[in-house]
RNA sequence: CGGGGUGUAGCGUAGCCCGGUUAUCGCGCCACGUUUGGGACGUGGAGGCCGCAGGUUCGAAUCCUGCCACCCCGACCA
């Protein structure tokens, strides 16, 4: 394995790449399109699972299981989802192999072993689920349902990209049902705040909350909110969706419930998710060229300590003080790892814990024993500083902090400085070209002029954002009116 | 799924045009010793059906055919 990393000045996405796996997140498999996900990586993802499910719960969901195959009858219901999701089917059509006649010691398909009906493997779970619904509601007494679950989905990519696409990734859905349109949008509305709430607070990335337009909607969907996170090569990343499904799933599916006047209504929907994807954002949002660069929120280890030694008598007296420090920071509910290996030398732990993205590294050697110091380096600003062991907990702990705002910070100065104005079609092309980013720009509300605009400059719109205001203008690119901006980028 | 590229030890590679002893080099790995405040050094060692399957040939990493995987660019998508 060569030592540095690709440049992001170099080849954005070949640092990337060499980024997930030198740092030991992921990896490809055996299986085409479809990724390894490694002890550290799965660990980033297991914080992020734990905190969003925290916030489910507290908004009021339940987590439940649904099956992983779903009979193409079933899956075809709703129309325009089935649509959607079409071209990007695994299908299930035989239930057993045998061993073949023709060549010994091989397998296959049991031409006798067809299914009666084939199943799908799922893209997402409406259909299983909208059936399962219809034999839990009967009345409004039954309503909301808050469901949410965490499973692997499958659609067929056709190219692949550690966490940013893969054919099976994992991810969580939400799918509730409400008694009025009203509390549907507002669920809606809710659940894209949590996501936006996780990715600033807990992941430091800035996100602009807004609606999508007709062509990027969900397939089945009556109106799609998102949250969408600028990368550091300029392009957007479309980091969580949250559907309005109006009546269409519940009527596809026959869900009816009797409301307080004694009358049969359909149930209004939303479904709602976000995926091992998070982690592709959480990558280019924050590393450098050294590797990765965590929050401490969604640091596995937020502090690694390092011993420097020469002799066993040292090592043995840098470890006692090494557990006390531990013992400290346990007790402040800060997660720390005591390097100790003795096959590695002191500055091979530097290179790997910048890598792997460590928020913050203690470095204890003979110096630091005779002084009652220790040496304290930050991952994101690569600044180091000696500080007395007396203070260490507490400076630990508010750097914690610290580094956590400080990341969203400068994530969000950079965001907020690409985010362009612009009012004519060759300032458009030139700042995608050129600087990249957002362009707030105004459109006319056609499908036709967005189509052409992505023809022309590979820009789509990524969202109406939630909070544009109101304003008279002309189209960018047709001149006709419109009322307000909405934001274009190149995205992943 | 279309266009282009690449597959040689765990990783990165030379050799391929122009077929011919034991397949090159670096990193990593193992053993021993010296080392340890930013990716250590020395000595010795292990590791390959040259992506897979056919074919041409006395002989194939090298030539031909098919397949597979990965990377880049498009179309599609979270």
């Amino acid at each position: 394995m060569s030592k540095k990393l690709t440049s992001r000045a170099e080849d954005y996405s070949k640092w990337y790449n060499e980024l997930v796996v030198k740092a030991d997140m992921a990896e490809n498999s055996a299986v085409r399109g479809c990724m390894v996900i490694k002890p550290y990586g799965y660990a980033i993802w297991e914080k992020m699972q734990a905190e969003l499910d925290r916030m489910f719960k507290e908004t009021g969901h339940q987590n439940a299981y649904f099956p992983l195959l779903i009979p193409k009858s079933l899956f075809e219901a709703e129309e325009k989802n089935a649509e959607g999701f079409a071209k990007e089917c695994a299908v299930v059509t035989h239930y057993r192999l045998q061993n073949d006649p023709d060549n010994p010691g091989k397998l296959r398909v049991d031409p006798e072993a067809k299914l009666e009906e084939e199943l799908v493997v799922r893209p997402t779970s409406e259909a299983i689920i909208w059936n399962t619904y219809k034999g839990w509601i009967q009345s409004y007494r039954d309503l909301p349902l808050l469901i949410n679950q965490w499973a692997n989905v499958v659609r067929w990519e056709m190219r692949t990209r550690l966490f940013l696409r893969t054919s099976e990734f994992l991810w969580q859905e939400g799918h509730t049902a409400h008694e009025t349109k009203a509390e549907a949008l507002k669920e809606t509305q809710t659940m894209n705040n949590v996501y936006a709430t996780f990715a600033e607070n807990f992941m430091a990335i800035p996100v602009i909350q807004g609606v999508k337009t007709e062509s990027e909607r969900f397939a089945g969907a009556i109106d799609t909110y998102c949250i969408e996170a600028l990368m550091q090569d300029g392009k957007a990343l479309q980091a969580g969706t949250s559907h309005f499904l109006g009546q269409n799933f519940a009527k596809a599916f026959d869900v009816k419930f009797t409301n307080k006047e004694g009358k049969q209504e359909y149930v209004w929907a939303t479904s709602w998710g976000v995926s091992t994807r998070l982690m592709g954002a959480l990558i280019m949002t924050h590393s450098d060229d050294l590797g990765l660069v965590l929050p401490p929120n969604l640091a596995p280890n937020q502090v690694v300590i390092v011993p420097i030694y020469k002799t066993d008598e040292q090592f043995e007296e840098i470890t006692s003080v090494v557990n006390g420090i531990m013992k400290d920071l346990r007790a402040k509910h800060i997660t720390v790892k005591f390097d100790n290996r003795t096959t590695h030398r002191p500055g091979a732990k530097f290179a790997q814990h910048e890598l792997q993205g460590v928020p913050l590294r203690i470095a204890i050697g003979p110096k630091d024993l005779e002084n009652g110091t220790v040496e304290l380096a930050r991952r994101d600003t690569l600044t180091k500083e000696v500080v007395s062991l007396n203070t260490l907990t507490d400076k630990v702990e508010g750097l914690m902090t610290e580094i956590q705002d400080d990341l969203y910070n400068k994530a969000l100065d950079y965001r907020d400085s690409h985010i362009t104005e612009v009012d004519t079609f060759e300032e458009f092309k030139a700042v995608i070209d050129g600087k990249g980013g957002f362009i707030s720009a105004h459109w006319d509300g056609t499908i036709e002029t967005e189509d052409k605009i992505k023809e022309v400059t590979k820009a789509t719109i990524r969202c109406i954002p939630l909070d544009a205001k109101e304003e008279n203008g002309k189209c960018i690119f047709s001149g006709s009116v419109s009322n307000r901006r909405v934001l274009f980028a190149k995205a992943y």
